[in-house]
DNA sequence: GAAAATAATGAGTGATTACTCACTTTACTA
DNA sequence: TAGTAAAGTGAGTAATCACTCATTATTTTC
């Protein structure tokens, strides 16, 4: 019975989610939620099959999480949470203190952090992205995090940067929607749109980051 | 009963479905299952739901259509086939009997041409984005479309100005990506991120052009 | 090691699901 | 206008849905 699990270790990872308080058979819960929501959508998976997979009674489930939503939410909002918000903290004061002297090496620093986080969390990060649409409470949540953690903290980078004359005299919203679509099209086509084909992945980002500072220069 | 149908017109539009041969129930039913699928989704929604939104027996749906996924696909497959193919075929032509002079005609172009499309099929698009990661031939066509159509003629026009000069010497697919993904990320920002933000359209579509340019540019 | 608390179970619930089919209504043609 | 085909109907079907609950198994506490 103390068989190690295979594969799980991302979905039990101090940064996100301490799961040192569930249970042995809510981890197989948990794991089991994920494949089938990755594979035909939160909608679609019925909580018998999932109980089923787990090797579990359908009651365990609700035991533990009220509604099959609630499941649904027990696993997507932790991640929610750390995929926008923390990282540019520290990465703001390390600007502000002139740690990043140029655009270039802030850049650089956010596509790795986030690159790390999107391939420990990715089958949650797409369940994400599925359901945001659909449940008010994610969306609601989303608009927060992205509205005052990411995008404030942002445009003091980017003003601070314009001031330096690094960044074309643009309105800094601009700026930030280029920037970012720019590596979330990198991250969309590395690991969603074709993730079977072999990348380069420091080449694909200097490229990347290379297209935003050009871009961007005065 | 000659009543109007206000605000399904790009439904009906010649471009995509032709829907000449369409009952007047028939749309009633295309009509709420788009509604519907855009709310909940495909699996959410129930024909039963549908019917009752569309004013019609339950029956009738599946006098038109076999399956509820059959109803989706009649839906979704020819505005696929329309959101990635037949634009840039006369726009390739026009590259290369140089009536678009530089890369900068050739995007401005796209990016109207494709603002139009989505504008008026904004709903189905949607759907499409939606479902295409749970339904096999959705996927399989979609890549396919991308791959050949899409990919194959932009790679000819890179191809081509990287020899006049105009775009630096990196990988076509590179330079693919980062252009689609600027353009896309205007329209992921524009229409789904935050479409009740006041958008001004001209002036995002230019900074949007002049980013890639320049990111591009030798 | 008894008592209390928590975890796990699985048969059972009414509601809802996609879909069928025998039948009626409407439209077209000769 | 009779005859035929197509469109539309809605009650009915078995399967499945999310969820409940009385009962049993396991842990924790003192």
């Amino acid at each position: 019975m103390k068989k190690t699990e295979e594969g799980t270790d991302w979905l039990f990872d101090e940064e996100v989610s301490e799961s040192g308080d569930l249970t042995e058979k809510q981890k197989r819960i948990v794991k089991a939620a994920v494949e089938m929501f990755q594979e035909k959508g939160f909608s679609a998976s019925s909580t018998s099959e999932i109980a089923r997979r787990a090797g579990v009674a359908e009651g365990t489930i609700f035991r533990h999480y009220n509604t099959k939503k609630d499941l649904l939410l027990a696993i997507v909002t932790p991640v929610m949470s750390h995929l926008v918000a923390p990282f540019i903290v520290k990465d703001l004061d390390k600007v502000l203190k002139s740690d990043y002297e140029h655009y270039e090496d802030f850049l650089r620093a956010v596509v790795k952090n986030r690159q790390t986080f999107i391939r420990k969390h990715l089958p949650i990060v797409k369940i994400l992205i599925q359901e945001i649409p659909f449940h008010h409470e994610l969306r609601t949540q989303f608009i927060e995090h992205v509205a005052t953690d990411l995008f404030d903290r942002f445009e003091k980078v980017i003003i601070h940067f314009q001031k330096k004359g690094e960044i074309i005299q643009i309105p800094p919203s601009s700026a930030i929607r280029l920037s970012i679509t720019a590596i979330l099209g990198f991250f969309l086509a590395r690991y969603i749109m074709v993730p079977e084909r072999e990348w380069d992945d420091e080449k694909e980002i200097e490229l990347t980051v290379q297209f935003i500072l050009n871009g961007l220069k005065q």
